[in-house]
DNA sequence: ATTTTTGCAAAAGGTTTGCATTGAC
DNA sequence: GTCAATGCAAACCTTTTGCAAAAAT
């Protein structure tokens, strides 16, 4: 989706036109990997620009409700935000904590259907994160750390 | 693992056998659900035992590192920890935040495996949880909420 | 003009740190 | 006696709340 496709997006959705958005949005189309709160307020400081924290916060979650971004959580206690794409999930370096995308085609339909069934619980959704050492950090931190 | 095994678990790794440790074990060994540290310290209080949270924050990281209890992340700024089991997943109720433990058949093996190649990317562990609505809450909340 | 959005200050909630004291071995 | 474990106070960090001011429709 883009830049334009979303603000209507944010019409429809019946939410203003705002430059904070406007700002959020093209963050997170340029972005490479899952963004917390903290890193996007200290991106826009970079630009000189000083959003309000409690604007941050409310917007991105926002964004989530309208599934405009999706929510991702590593661990390490920040929510991390990405643009809404299609299903997938991540490699976290435990080293470097580089996070890396991965689409995988969808093997677990199954097992939820079974766990639905079985447990009478109906499934939304789920989470699935690798963790381990990425290419760089098996290289460089081999033997210490 | 029954409690006198684990004592001696944490001696054969150097740790003293000391009041809160054995605490945290029976605590972990009774409790159905993963628990966080204000959980435990509500536990604690109840029973007029008041021990300071730096202690249990500090004695439930330590028992994870030592792999005696396993750390879970339900992405609401908490860490859960319960007895070190087999491995298994969880259905999180997102209404009433119910957690159940469900034993599954490996499916990811071959997966981390092509994973781990095409990524050149070494993984040690995964999480993989479920979220929805359990049994009581599509009875109770059908409509409403 | 109305309603949403923003900013600010304050606080909540979980977690960590530094340092002195206590307790296990 | 030595070193690990505990307690306390203070701080840290992310996130939330309440309310008034500003901006979008």
């Amino acid at each position: 989706m883009k830049q334009q496709a979303i603000i209507h997006e944010l019409q429809r959705l019946g939410l203003r036109n705002t430059r904070i958005r406007r700002e959020l949005v093209a963050i997170f189309q340029h972005a490479d990997n899952p963004l917390a709160v903290p890193d996007i307020a200290r991106e826009l400081a970079d630009r000189r620009l000083y959003p309000n924290k409690t604007t941050l916060y409310r917007e991105v979650s926002r964004l989530a409700r309208c599934n405009l971004i999706s929510e991702l959580d590593i661990g390490d206690g920040k929510k991390r935000y990405e643009m809404q794409t299609d299903h997938h999930h991540h490699l976290v370096c435990e080293q470097c904590h580089a996070i890396t995308c991965v689409p995988i085609a969808n093997q677990l339909c199954q097992l939820e259907e079974e766990l639905a069934i079985h447990h009478d619980f109906s499934i939304s959704r789920h989470t699935l994160e690798f963790y381990g050492t990425c290419r760089k950090c098996q290289k460089a931190g081999g033997g210490r750390r």
